[in-house]
DNA sequence: CTGTAATTTCAGAAAATACTGAAAATTCAG
DNA sequence: CTGAATTTTCAGTATTTTCTGAAATTACAG
């Protein structure tokens, strides 16, 4: 990365670019993704392509998989040919895309792959135990899931005032103790 | 996979190996992880190498991986060379422990590069913009590492209960709405 | 101790992934 | 339409990651 950018800026590209790659994105197009968020102007291509010193085609790659990904907003100029991109000006929203997206490709289909192999009856005791153990990761995967979901319907000034709260947070799982503590009154619904 | 496995435990082999790849843990460390936990009884390292046929070198290597992520159980027989190796028999314990080294190997590191970001004065707009983005996003990452470590607080029996109440989930969110709406109480506790 | 059963290490091979440049395709101002 | 500006595609190359076999190390039953 031989470019303009001010170290600062270059070393949180780099720190992003690491991370995705920990995560199933490769490393170019989270620095690709890192440069965006960062970048108060939408960029075109060739901006990318300058600002990290990877080829052309491979930023071509990169921004044909965010888009897939649901990440960029794309942004024509009137007389202009060119395309230019930006990330959401909102980080939870952009993480909420994250989550909502990484559901999709990964959560969705283990969770079916488990419903499958959970239809057929054990062939002997091996098979007995092994389906108990699917069971209870469908069970905990769609558990997590509906919990994560119900978080994510929250608009990001509803997380701001959560966030203010502070500590509390714990009190919020404090009424689910209660909850828990007599859960009777839910069955009378 | 040219093995003594059954079909369907074989497929959930698969589908976790190939999960794991797109978490950035390789194919063949999820395939054993998936091995351990769908088995009854510890298995040794030559179970495993035949069970998924790999090389024995590369369940030792996997091996090491899984137990540097705490994931694995290894037990000594009296009278035995062998090692013997079990994932825990809860799959909440073993979530916990995921999300747990996760944060550990991932979150705190980027909170730590953030706030490193965030100490200097912006030498510029655009360095200004930059560290406005990256305290947004360490905000946020801080907020739902809080979120995911109180629900860790919790044990598999509560979590239990909790899955048994079913939608009602929605409603410990409808406790916080209460307390976003009105959160003037807070304040003079 | 000793010998053997087991595990770990590691250099190099194999496989998978990412990246590039050149060529093809697309888009739109004129 | 035309053609210049821009984007996309893709075959081949480079890089990274994973896997293996052989050798070195370790652990312990006897």
């Amino acid at each position: 990365m031989p470019e303009n950018l001010t170290p600062m800026i270059q070393s949180c590209i780099l720190h992003f670019g690491e991370m995705g790659s920990r995560w199933g994105i490769n490393r170019t197009v989270g620095q690709m993704y890192a440069l965006l968020v960062l970048s108060k102007e939408p960029q075109c291509a060739d901006d990318i392509t300058d600002a990290l010193g990877i080829s052309r085609s491979n930023v071509s790659m990169g921004l044909k998989e965010l888009m897939s990904w649901d990440l960029v907003k794309l942004q024509h100029r009137p007389g202009e040919r060119r395309e230019f991109y930006s990330a959401p000006g909102d980080v939870w929203d952009i993480a909420k895309t994250l989550i909502e997206q990484r559901r999709k490709r990964e959560i969705d289909p283990t969770l079916s792959t488990l419903r499958n192999l959970l239809i057929d009856t054990p062939a002997n005791d091996a098979e007995a135990y092994a389906q108990q153990r699917m069971r209870e990761m469908h069970e905990l995967i769609e558990l997590l899931t509906l919990w994560t979901q119900e978080i994510q319907r929250l608009d990001s000034a509803q997380l701001g005032k959560l966030l203010k709260l502070g500590s509390s947070i714990g009190k919020v799982l404090d009424m689910k103790d209660r909850l828990l503590g007599s859960n009777k009154k839910e069955s009378t619904k």
